[in-house]
RNA sequence: UGUCCGAUGGUGUAAUGGCAGCACUAGAGAUUUUGGUUCUCUCGGUCUAGGUUCGAAUCCUGGUCGGACAACCA
């Protein structure tokens, strides 16, 4: 047995994924002088998602795997959508992640002139011209994937008149939209990248970096190789919908003259039960249908920091999911066993009731209140314990008593006995319940002085083990129960006449007022909990003594409900 | 009717011409003062048709299916 396994894993040492297969090639091969130099390269146009967050660690931990670098690089060419907000909470994000860029921040706007200085040289050499077009021409004369498109009339202007164009250009003297600078490649082109592609418009914007210094700016492609090339990357890692834009990226480079990177692209990151695109986190956000970016429910990093995920956990994630070049859609259920196998081993317990029905103890002491020890965590002894106290009149949850149990079920229901965690064990004797509503009012029961928590008679076996909190120790608070945002798998493969916004979850968040015991009085935004048999929960960014608040992690996995389900009641 | 990319259990990912493995999910059991954790087991896969080869998930050819590309977005 032993052996064997020793032969598969000596077989297999570690499998490498195909970026990395291209990387250790290239060392072999010392093309790039045996370095390793990647960046992370966001437009600050939003906030990041779980995707970006694959790429991040993609990037950082590519470079730390192979002894190289990682740039933070703001790809800031488009000034009517960027802003400074999306530039901080980006760094944020990245930091929270656990990634360290050191001295490396760098905009592409940092590079405007340089780029310029490339334009110039591309108009010299007669591979750039300056295009009176409107966009919509342009457009009408692209041609379509399967037909050519038409020469621009002014594809054939002197380099003189379009150094004087362009000049003009940048001075401020045309309108926008008026004339843009395309390359001069070949319009018949079966990739439509290379079909005099638009490398530079007129644009009269403040750019929140360089203010009103221009008034032309780059566009994507114009930028973004040669930004690499500038930072010296050996390797541009982005995603699937690039690979057709990588023979104008080379083009550019060995045009331009200059160092010329690899670019490698892989397949997005799609997650079940939630959508991943900008524009539709956008509307979300401004439709209301969600509390802001943030929001616990949204897949972006600040939403899931609030949530409670760690970045142990998000980390872990990316590791699992690998990364190759097929369309994939990896269950959210792998994102939440990580998030629970991550707090598991960190998150102190805690009891709450979140539903609760009072139990009343006829025969223990009416003033009587003991304090009972409790382990903080079982997988983590240097947790410690803390002491909790319990009295005469105690909640539990509603759902932990039945009047007429069915099998399997080893809650507390009449004439049985079940253990109150690191108390005692108790016997119901009699119900009470709303002479109007029907509804239990009080459980009435009776408690076994002998088997209190570490005394002999306390091994006695019980079936089950319920939680509690004291009636007059409990503290209240604010609990949000969030679960999936979408009913569907795949929101965006929506129905005729549908969209994704048709399979929102109505129930994605439930307010509810719980009781705790008093431990978590102390909690700080960002605390994490597992309430003892329901879940995990984290203190929200806006609890504070006064007001406790709490969000829902993840449910603890829930075998009972399984059952409870099979058994169809 | 183009170019490029892709296709391995329900999901994701390995196997680099030599025993199709791992994780999640699902199911069964053991342990348990959380119906949690942990442990054991089970179900389940190479898109298709040819070819090369002693041997093909892997190489070749055809087909099928899926994705990307026609912003002065990135």
């Amino acid at each position: 047995m032993e052996e064997k396994k020793e032969l598969t894993e000596d077989k297999n040492p570690r499998s490498l994924n195909f970026i990395e297969e291209i990387i250790e090639e290239d060392l072999r091969s010392n093309v790039y002088d045996g370095r390793v130099h990647t960046r992370f390269p966001p437009e600050p146009n939003g906030y990041l998602h779980i995707g970006h967050a694959k790429s991040i660690c993609l990037n950082f931990g590519i470079a730390k795997k192979y002894n190289g670098k990682t740039n933070l690089r703001f790809d800031d060419t488009n000034p009517v959508k960027e802003d400074v907000e999306y530039v901080d909470s980006i760094m944020e994000d990245v930091k929270w992640l656990g990634f360290d860029w050191e001295d490396r921040l760098f905009y592409a706007s940092d590079y405007f002139g340089k780029l310029y200085e490339y334009a110039v040289i591309l108009i010299k050499k007669g591979l750039a011209y300056v295009c009176d077009m409107t966009a919509e021409e342009i457009s009408d004369t692209r041609g379509t994937p399967t037909r050519p498109g038409k020469e621009s009339p002014y594809r054939n202007r002197s380099v003189e008149e379009n150094l004087d164009l362009f000049t003009r250009m940048r001075n401020g003297e045309f309108a926008d939209g008026s004339r843009v600078l395309r390359a001069r490649i070949d319009m018949a082109s079966p990739n439509m990248q290379m079909r005099d592609p638009v490398l530079y418009r007129i644009l009269h914007a403040t750019h929140h970096r360089t203010g009103d210094t221009w008034c032309i700016y780059p566009m994507y492609d114009f930028a973004h190789g040669q930004s690499d090339s500038l930072e010296r990357i050996t390797h541009s890692i982005c995603t699937l919908e690039f690979e057709v834009h990588r023979p104008l990226y080379d083009w550019l480079v060995r045009e331009i003259g200059i160092y010329a990177p690899k670019q490698i692209e892989f397949a997005r990151l799609n997650l079940s039960y939630t959508v991943m695109s900008k524009r539709k986190l956008l509307e979300l956000v401004g439709e209301k249908k969600v509390n802001g970016w943030d929001d616990p429910r949204m897949p972006t990093i600040c939403g899931m920091r609030r949530r409670g995920y760690t970045p142990d956990a998000i980390r872990n994630f990316a590791d699992t999911i690998g990364v190759a070049k097929r369309d994939n859609v990896i269950d959210v259920s792998l994102l939440e066993f990580l998030v629970r196998e991550d707090l598991n081993k960190k998150a102190n317990r805690v009891m709450a009731v979140l539903n609760p029905v009072k139990v009343i103890l006829d025969n223990y002491p009416e003033d009587l209140v003991e304090e009972m020890e409790a382990v903080n965590n079982p997988e983590e002894e240097s947790a410690g314990k803390r002491k909790v106290a319990f009295s005469r009149e105690l909640y539990i949850e509603r759902e932990d008593f039945m009047e007429d149990p069915p099998k399997k079920f080893f809650r507390l229901s009449p004439g049985t006995e079940v253990r109150l965690r690191s108390a005692y064990i108790i016997r119901c004797e009699r119900v009470v319940k709303d002479t109007v509503t029907g509804e239990i009012a009080e459980i009435h029961c009776t408690y076994d002085p002998q088997t209190r928590s570490g005394m002999p008679e306390s091994n006695r076996k019980v079936k089950g083990t319920l939680h509690w909190v004291s009636g007059k120790h409990a503290v209240s608070a604010e609990i949000r129960l969030y679960d999936r945002l979408f009913v569907k798998e795949n929101p965006d493969d929506a129905e005729e006449g549908k969209d994704y916004k048709n399979y929102l979850n109505p129930d994605s968040l439930k307010v509810i007022t719980g009781f705790i015991e008093p431990a978590v009085r102390s909690a700080r935004p960002g605390d994490k909990f597992q309430f003892e048999r329901i879940g995990y929960f984290c203190a929200d960014k806006d609890s504070s003594g006064d007001k406790l608040i709490f969000n829902r992690t993840v449910t603890l996995k829930d075998s009972w409900a399984k059952i409870e389900k099979n058994q169809g009641t």
